[in-house]
DNA sequence: GCGCTGCTTCGATGAGCATCGAAGTATTAT
DNA sequence: ATAATACTTCGATGCTCATCGAAGCAGCGC
C-alpha cells in the first residue's frame, strides 16, 4: 500500500488553508490572529484550521506568553508549496497572457528563506555568465557552484564550514513561478538573502513576501553581483 | 495576488483521486474503466473525476475508439505527486516503523519513468562509487554524470545525442519515499528503466506499479551495474 | 484583583460535493 | 442492422466540513 496522498493534499486543498500557507511562505513565523486576518476569517475558524496544519506536519507551533507564533514545518514542505505554485501558475497563464499581476511580488519576494522573483533570476543568469556556478551542459536547471563561484563568495563573506553543517544542498535550482526560469535557492540562496537584509539594501514588505529594495541598495546589489542595470520599482 | 494553490491541491486532496493519480504513477495509459476498477468506484463516477482533472490539467486523455486513455500530464506533475509521497511517508513515519508493507512496491517499482525502490537507490550508490556520476561533496543530493560515467553509459548504449534533445535534465537525484535516500531520475533514470524492459530481465506487475526482476534479470543487472548481489523478491 | 487580549471549545447552520441508479450517446463486434 | 461495450449526463441522496456566535481558559497589563 502506498501512502495516502490525499491527506497532505487535502490539506492543502481549502483556500483558507492554502492562504495560510502561502503567507507563512514569507519565512516569518506569524500568530493565529495575524493569520485570521491574512485568510479574512474569524480566530475560531483560524484555530480549528491551524490544529490541522499542525496534526498534519505541515506546520510547527512555538508558544510565547499567550502568543502562538506558527512557521513551515521545513523546507520540503516550502518546496511542495512552491511546486504547487508553479504547477498552478502554469495551467492559469494557459489561460491569460500575463504573470502575476503585483508587480512586486515579480520583482523581488521571499520564496520561503531565500529571494525569488526577476532579481534572484537576473542574479542566477549572471552566477552562471561569471561561472561562479556550473553551466555544464549536461545537467540543465540545476546548479553547482564552481571553484572560482567558491572563491567569489568566499570574498564576499560567506563560510562554507558552516553552510557545510547543514544537510541541504549548498547550491538548488529552484523554478521561479513568475518568471519560468530558476533562482538560487538552498544554503547559499538563504545566505544571500540574509545579506541583503542585514546590508539594509532591501526590507521585507509589511503584509505580503514581496521585498522592497531601496534605490541605493538596489544599485549595490547589482554591482556586487554584475547585474545588469534595472530597472527600479515597478509602480505603487 | 499568488496563484490559488488549493485549486490543484483539491483535486488531489480526494481520496479517489488521488488513489487515480498514483495508479498513473506506473507511467502507463490507463482506461476511464481500469481507473474507477483501481479506485472501486462506479464508471459514473470515474468520469467525474477524470473530467475534473483532466480541467485541472493533471492529466491529459487520448481517444481510442470508444476506449480514452488516461495520462500524467507529464513529469512535473509526477514529481508533484512523488513529493506529496516523501512528505506523506515521512508524516506516517513518525508514528510508525517500518516502511510500506508491500515488500514488491518496496524493491523495485516504477516512478513514472525511472525506477525507484531497494534497486535503484542500489543503483545511485553504485554509480556514486564507481564515480560514474559525480559526489562533489558539496551539492548533496544532487546527481551530475561523470566524464567516466558518460564513457561507461555510452558504453551501455546510451547515445546522449539523442538525450540532450530533451528539456529535462540527463541526470537528477529523486528521493525515494520508500527508502529515504536518492535514486537516479532523469533522462537517464527514463534510459535504464527502458533499458531494463527490453533486455527482459524485469515486467511490470499488471495491478500496482511494482516491477518483477526475474532471477536471471536480477543477476544480470546487478553484474551490468556493479551492485552488490541482493537479494531475490520478497515473499508473494 | 480586575479587565483586556489571544486563543480554544462547543454547538448550530448551511453549502459543497461524492456517490450511484437510470437513461443516453458513441463505438465496435457480430 | 443489431447487440454489446465504454463512457457521459441527469437527478436524487446523504455525508463532510467550513463557518461563526457564545462561552470558556490562559496570560498579562494596570
Amino acid at each position: 500500500m502506498e501512502p495516502n496522498i490525499s491527506f497532505v493534499a487535502g490539506l492543502i486543498g481549502d483556500a483558507t488553508r492554502a492562504s495560510m500557507l502561502t503567507a507563512l511562505m514569507g519565512g516569518k513565523a506569524l500568530t493565529a490572529t495575524e493569520l485570521a486576518i491574512e485568510a479574512g476569517i474569524t480566530s475560531q475558524t483560524a484555530s480549528s484550521h491551524l490544529s490541522k496544519l499542525v496534526d498534519g506536519q505541515l506546520l510547527i507551533v512555538r508558544k510565547q506568553g499567550r502568543h502562538k507564533y506558527f512557521q513551515l514545518k521545513g523546507s520540503d514542505v516550502a518546496q511542495l508549496l512552491e511546486m504547487l505554485l508553479n504547477i498552478t501558475s502554469k495551467t492559469t497563464h494557459s489561460k491569460t497572457v500575463t504573470g502575476p499581476s503585483d508587480p512586486r511580488l515579480r520583482q523581488a519576494r521571499v520564496c520561503y528563506d531565500h529571494l525569488a522573483g526577476e532579481l534572484s533570476v537576473a542574479l542566477f543568469n549572471s552566477l552562471i555568465k561569471n561561472e561562479w556556478i556550473g553551466d555544464n551542459g549536461i545537467n540543465d536547471n540545476e546548479a553547482r557552484l564552481t571553484v572560482t563561484g567558491k572563491a567569489f563568495f568566499t570574498e564576499l563573506g560567506v563560510d562554507f564550514n558552516i553552510l557545510s553543517t547543514s544537510k541541504r544542498p549548498i547550491c538548488k535550482a529552484c523554478l521561479d513561478w513568475s518568471e519560468r526560469r530558476s533562482h538560487l535557492a538552498g544554503a547559499l540562496g538563504q545566505w544571500v538573502l540574509n545579506d541583503i537584509f542585514n546590508k539594509g539594501w532591501a526590507s521585507k514588505d509589511l503584509d505580503s513576501r514581496a521585498i522592497h529594495f531601496t534605490p541605493a541598495g538596489l544599485k549595490l546589489f547589482a554591482k556586487k553581483y554584475d547585474l545588469p542595470l534595472l530597472s527600479t520599482q515597478g509602480s505603487q
